[in-house]
DNA sequence: TGTTAGCACTCTCAGTTAATGAGTGCTAAC
DNA sequence: GTTAGCACTCATTAACTGAGAGTGCTAACA
């Protein structure tokens, strides 16, 4: 979108600029930029520049007399046009290929998304977040609903996704296994293909008119219907919190406490991760553009994860804006493909 | 055990300077003694029974011309004979009682446990670990067979401790559900009341002799079991990691980072809950009690919990050697109590 | 007209110094 | 056995310093 805003010049400038400062987290001079890059100019026309760029709101200045950062606009400017692709190592394309190898392969959805988050927080050296498929977007495929004891049920309910989901309920009356049975094979017959999202009063109105399993099958069916609708077994897996410390800019006690308080709380990873929902494949926000006050000077790489060309979830990486954007692009991009066509498999 | 070794005066002295530096954090002069409690002592008195008390390891020097601050030894024989018990104010008590009222009963396990991690943490500010029971030593009660396609079975397996267990095994060949209904009823007729953890070839072996139902039973019945049986579902919830941000012997980032890469290494959190498994109730070790070399300068509280006299798993918190012990322990002894209420009643 | 050299100025950072204050150990007197 | 007094130690803090990096501006240059 904002393409050729710039001269060229100007572009290699705040390239470089970006680059150095991603690489060295220090503000960059024009001396540095004269002399490390081969540009052909002297820092006085260098800095020239840089004051055109600072007014035009590409770059900052820390204070008077420090060099010059990206801004929010800079890092987006740099994200869109000037940012060179990266490719993976061979060392961690081999590590992710191997992780994602189908002959290890743990059939648990939820050990295969904890050890994703593992994988990605160790390749890019930032928290990492995995979104779990939200559950009412599932199709429902299978009930099973096994007798406890007296008044307690264990419904057993599996997705489209291959995502298992226990139930446990009370139930007004007592039930026999038979009588379960039957009423799981109705429930089977009925509800084959409906998506969660459904679940709600029309759909078990509906389904009470249609038979009877005697007195208090109203109510039980009530109950486990809105609990499995309601369920929010959507989750968020974390791992490598401990990567932030190694970023200079959270070495402010006051900076890494913030954003340690929002890593450790679920709901709030829950709304910045859903935001990736939003737009299939990938997804860089830099800084507001995080619809959340509480993560200052933060970005968010995303992308979402699919099956069957159906976004379950979304994987990601929360950093500092001063993040190396190229590096973890191509890492969150290739994982979450890997992910996918992971659980294609099953 | 170690009791009545100081006399009674030292013994004042010793407490004093254990409750002011577990308030303070800062090492303890004779001067503030003299001046903050009444002991009817010069400031020149309480510097020889200190030189005493260093001198037979209770106390220790960070360095000369430091105040002193309690060794683990010190603290050791603070916990045993001299701290002072702590009631639990009304407001903690409310709370507590309330999050833990029967009537708002989330029947799932894990929300149960996440929750109870919540409120440790929550009302003693420092970080806190629940331990689920493990599964080795729940007894098999029910297990259920599922078919989920041609070669994918679902087991759900249900311990007397209430907790399910899903199993997802690929079988050899292609069973309907009838012949997982019989197969269930075989399990569930020879292994009722089995402890998990006996799980192994033997009960295998025994099984296969006593009847077959066709080509790949074996092997089947092999995966599942040993599935179950090595099944290390045995987790820790963790909370509050960000309370020892408040704890200033934490301001240090390499201690602050040490602390943290361990409350995230799942692994090592389940070696030091394990260990508070071996003695009923409640367990206090300090610093070195802690058998392991990563935990530095840190104390554990813990208690296990227990239902119908059978002990589960364990709750407790990690916090530095300085920590309110009159105040945790009888958290997290009413905590764990009422956690084992709270299960007791399902 | 664009580029560059030069210069005065600003600001941070690391190191030094000095003052402060809390605390100790020791000795001698009570 | 207790205490007052005193010399000494050590950590912490604030103030000051110089070095270094960087800037903006001006004037000269191609």
């Amino acid at each position: 979108m904002e393409r050729r805003e710039l001269d060229p010049r100007k572009e290699k400038i705040l390239q470089v600029v970006t680059d150095d400062y991603i690489e060295s987290a220090e503000p960059v001079g024009s001396r540095t930029i004269a002399r490390k890059h081969n540009l052909g100019l002297s820092p006085a026309t260098i800095r020239n520049e840089m004051a055109d760029l600072e007014e035009s709101g590409y770059l900052k200045q820390p204070h008077t007399s420090a060099g010059r950062i990206p801004s929010h606009r800079g890092y987006r400017y740099y994200v869109n046009t000037l940012m060179e692709q990266k490719q993976l190592t061979d060392d961690e394309l081999a590590f992710i290929k191997s992780e994602f190898d189908s002959k290890n392969k743990p059939a648990e959805f939820e050990a295969i998304l904890q050890r994703t988050a593992k994988i990605l927080a160790l390749i890019t050296k930032y928290p990492s977040l995995i979104l779990t498929p939200r559950p009412q977007e599932a199709y429902f495929r299978h009930i099973h609903l096994v007798s406890m004891d007296a008044n307690h049920v264990l419904g057993l309910v599996v997705m489209d996704t291959g995502f298992v989901e226990n139930i446990l309920i009370e139930t007004p009356v007592a039930y026999t296994q038979d009588d379960l049975n039957r009423i799981s094979a109705f429930l089977n017959s009925k509800l084959h293909g409906v998506p969660l999202m459904e679940f709600g009063s029309a759909i078990i109105n509906q389904l009470k008119t249609e038979v009877r399993f005697g007195e208090g099958f109203d109510d039980t069916l009530q109950l486990l219907l809105t609990a499995l609708g309601k369920k929010r077994q959507e989750r968020i897996y974390v791992d490598g919190t401990i990567n932030i410390l190694e970023q200079p800019e959270f070495k402010q006690v006051e900076k890494f406490k913030l954003l340690l308080s929002i890593l450790e709380e679920e709901e709030k990873l829950l709304g910045l991760m859903n935001q990736a929902l939003q737009k299939r494949g990938l997804n860089i926000r830099i800084g507001d553009e995080i619809n959340d006050d509480a993560v200052e000077d933060c970005s968010m790489v995303t992308a979402t994860y699919e099956v069957d060309g159906r976004v379950l979830g979304a994987i990601g990486v929360l950093g500092p804006t001063r993040m190396d954007y190229a590096h973890v692009v191509t890492v969150v991009d290739f994982v979450a493909k890997c992910l996918g066509g992971f659980l294609s498999e099953k």
